[in-house]
DNA sequence: ACTTTATCACTCGGAAACTGATATAACGCT
DNA sequence: AGCGTTATATCAGTTTCCGAGTGATAAAGT
């Protein structure tokens, strides 16, 4: 009963970036920037406006969804965001993709890798 | 002796498959196009406008150089680019950075995996 | 108490990238 | 000769990216 989430992919590295921190948690805008940064070791951060755009485009197709304030928070400024299972489906799919490429550039890389015998 | 070639990152789809593409064989453009699509068993067609946008760009760059046309080749039209050294390293650098996106996004994507005890 | 720094949301305009339609032409086959 | 494929390339329209900037509240320091 797979539909047909390859018609999203690729994923672009913002969009990408941004569901793998919501597959984890739900999160707000700005923890989802700083979460991005640090996964990424500092090597890519996210501005708020590629953020935004991205969030706004994600509600759109359903790939996530706004749960709004929280009520017991301690923080009443952060607005939530949390991953749906159609997001998450895509963000899978993506990750197969992926794996397909890291596979294939192994193989590209090494046409002669030194062996330990 | 490593430059800084995270600067260069994160590669877009388009950026990612053409080096991976010409990680294997010096190539040309059609080719890379026929070649970009086998690979990802056609969910992701290169269109000429990506591609010529993208190869100047990496030309520029030096990640990829013109070879021209072969003079043993059967087909004259034909115009062939490699990957230099350069542009192997930044691919090289990407395929670390995904390595770690694939494994961060299998540990969030399954929190309860289904045992079989 | 007061100042500074960090957190948080969001808008905006310009830059960059993507996309497919189109143009042009040589090639291979019947 | 005629036709589909191979091949390079450009162009305009759209989408996406990006960070500077705005405004405000919360936390931390002095």
């Amino acid at each position: 009963m797979k539909e047909d989430l390859s018609a999203f992919l690729p994923l672009s590295p913002a969009t990408l970036y941004i569901l793998l921190t919501l597959a984890g948690n739900d999160l707000h805008g700005y923890g989802i920037m700083q979460e991005v940064s640090r996964q990424s070791e500092g090597q890519y951060k996210l501005g708020p406006g590629t953020l935004y755009d991205n969030l706004q485009k994600l509600i759109d197709r359903r790939f996530v969804q706004e749960l709004g304030h929280r009520p017991g928070d301690d923080d009443p400024r952060r607005r939530y965001y949390r991953l749906t299972s159609l997001g998450r489906g895509v963000l899978a799919a993506d990750v197969v993709r992926l794996e397909g490429v890291v596979r294939e550039a192994r193989i590209r890389l090494q046409p002669a890798k030194p062996r330990r015998a």
